[in-house]
DNA sequence: CACTTGACCTGTCCGC
DNA sequence: TGCGGACAGGTCAAGT
């Protein structure tokens, strides 16, 4: 899916469109991407649009919460306007496919048009695509979250004050046998980092995706710490990453790829001393590193 | 208990 | 071209 950088795309431009917006209703083209009874939120207004770790949430009053993860293929697409195409948005790249395309799995309408910049005409219209179908939206209560629920047992914020180096150390500490990049990749250890930036993080230590967790030193869970933090603040400042199907709410992509220094770029040059950036599978995943500023 | 692998889906790309 | 296999931003359940 998206990570951290990607939904927190969506949900700020998201948030300016849709907040105090009542819902009129909602299609759901595929039964298993809707966990709830939809119809509860007919009539409800979004009270609040935020994002904890790579989960979406939209509050609504009277207890109502939605809550979307987008996975792998996930897209929240806005319509541009009534029953028109947006721009862009078609994971194939055709920019001029109206919603709904083949793999949109809800459609959310609102009773009023988003508020768009001036000279855009705004739809009423939110798309849920999703060509893998890994993605949910569930509706659940304010009790839910606070549960039992897999929200209340995530770590901390990455970009936020909680986390701090002690409880980063402590988190890491509860797995010292896995690899680094599976234990950064465990969403109860630091929320939000995904499969891109937890390879770029390692880059910016300079420390080797594969290294078990016990083997690093209080230095390098420093710069490993502030690895993360610069890793996803820059995919922010640049919208987020695309690698195939990240789109922000307008269809647009992300541009952070194009100066990731190690992510799908093996075989190709490290940016810093020119050895060619390796890549491996650690935990099923794609890993990539440079063997040489990566001990 | 700690850790790893397979499954969930659909589509694309690469090698033969 | 066609076909099979590997692979893809995530996360569980089931396996070792």
């Amino acid at each position: 899916m998206p990570e951290l950088p990607e939904v927190e795309t969506i949900r700020g431009s998201l948030a300016d469109l849709i907040l105090n917006l009542k819902i009129k209703h909602i299609t759901v083209l595929n039964p298993n991407t809707f966990q709830g009874d939809f119809t509860k939120l007919y009539g409800k207004t979004v009270q609040s649009v935020w994002r904890r770790g790579k989960v979406l949430g939209v509050s609504f009053g009277e207890d109502q919460i939605l809550l979307f993860h987008l996975k792998m293929t996930g897209q929240l697409i806005l319509e541009k306007s009534q029953g028109a195409a947006v721009r862009g948005g078609h994971p194939t790249g055709d920019m001029e496919n109206p919603m709904p395309i083949k793999s949109t799995r809800v459609i959310i309408e609102f009773e009023s048009p988003f508020r768009l910049a001036a000279g855009e005409a705004g739809g009423a219209k939110l798309y849920f695509n999703d060509q893998r179908k890994f993605g949910w939206i569930k509706l659940v209560s304010s009790e839910w979250m606070v549960g039992d629920s897999f929200l209340s047992k995530m770590g901390p914020e990455p970009l936020s004050s909680d986390f701090t180096l002690s409880l980063f150390r402590n988190n890491l500490n509860r797995h010292p046998q896995i690899a680094i990049k599976a234990a950064i990749l465990d969403q109860s250890v630091v929320a939000g980092v995904g499969n891109i930036y937890a390879s770029e993080a390692l880059y910016l230590a300079g420390i080797l995706p594969s290294r078990k967790v016990k083997t690093l030193n209080d230095l390098e869970i420093k710069k490993l710490h502030q690895g993360i933090k610069t890793s996803l603040e820059t995919g922010l400042k640049y919208g987020g990453s695309s690698r195939s199907h990240y789109v922000n709410t307008d269809g647009g992509k992300g541009h952070y790829l194009d100066y990731a220094n190690v992510y799908e770029r093996d075989n190709l040059p490290c940016k810093s001393c020119r050895t060619l950036i390796k890549k491996i599978k650690i935990s099923g995943r794609g890993s990539y590193f440079c063997p040489e500023c990566q001990v």
